[in-house]
DNA sequence: CTACTGTACAACTAAATCGTTGCAGAGAGT
DNA sequence: ACTCTCTGCAACGATTTAGTTGTACAGTAG
C-alpha cells in the first residue's frame, strides 16, 4: 500500500524535509490559498498579501523551485498557479490535527475537576 | 467539506506553517520513521540515528511542543511514541507526490528528441 | 527612442535554527 | 551514601533563512 521502505535512507528524509520545510513558511501558506482559486500574477499577489513584490516574488521561487507551483508569462505579467494540488490535501489535514488537538484541550478544560 | 476560510487568517496560515516546519528536517523525518512501529526510548533512537544524545532529545522536544509525539516516562528511560498519526498520511502524501514528479521527468527524458 | 510597468536577481542585515558541549537532576544498583 | 546511566536544559558557534534595498532586464505605451 504504501511504498515508504522501513529504515528510511537519509536522501528520502531529506526530499520530504525539504518539501515540508518549503510549506512551512506563513507567507507561502497564504500564497498556497490565494492561489486555490486559480492562477495570480506576482504583483496581485503582493497586493493581497500586503507584503513587498520581491519578498513574494522570492517565495514564489522557492515554491516553484519544489514543484509545487508553475509559472507562465503573458506580456508585462507572470502569472503562478498551483500545480502539484496535494498541497491542498495536506493543509486540510494539518487543519484536522489541529482542531482535533483544540477539541481535546477544549475538552480537559471543560472537564475540569472544582 | 473542507472547513479552511478562505482569506486563511495569519494566525491560522501561522500555525498551519509552525506544522510544517516540524515536520521538515531530515532527523526528525527520520526520528517518526523510526516511531512508526512503537514507542522508543531516547537512547535507542539516538544510537539507530546515529546522532548525539542531546541532539535527538532536543528534535524530540520540538516535535512534543508541537503535539505530534507523547513522552512517557519509565524508571530510567523516556519513552516517545506518536501521537499523531495523521504525520505519516502527511509523509505518504509528499512521497507520492515526489515519485510523480520523478515519473515525469523520466517520462521527459526518455521521450527526449534525437 | 524614451518612459513606464512588472518581474527577477544580488547583496546586505537581522533573526531563527541546527548541532555540540557542559552540566544538573532523576532513578537504579551496589 | 556512592556511583552509574539516562535524560533534559542552557549556552555557544556555525549555518540557514526571511525581508529589505538596489538594480537589471523584458514588454508596453506614447
Amino acid at each position: 500500500m504504501q511504498s515508504l521502505p522501513h529504515p528510511i535512507p537519509d536522501d528520502l528524509a531529506e526530499l520530504i524535509a525539504r518539501r515540508f520545510r518549503a510549506i512551512g513558511e506563513p507567507m507561502r501558506v497564504r500564497i498556497l490559498d490565494l492561489l486555490r482559486d486559480g492562477e495570480l500574477s506576482v504583483n496581485v499577489l503582493a497586493e493581497q498579501l500586503g507584503a513587498g513584490q520581491q519578498n513574494v516574488s522570492k517565495h514564489l521561487s522557492v515554491l516553484a523551485e519544489t514543484g509545487i507551483v508553475a509559472r507562465r508569462k503573458e506580456g508585462n505579467h507572470v502569472y503562478y498557479r498551483v500545480v502539484d494540488e496535494g498541497v491542498f490535501a495536506l493543509c486540510e489535514q494539518v487543519c484536522g490535527s489541529l482542531q482535533s488537538q483544540l477539541s481535546t484541550l477544549a475538552a480537559l478544560v471543560g472537564g475540569l475537576p472544582t
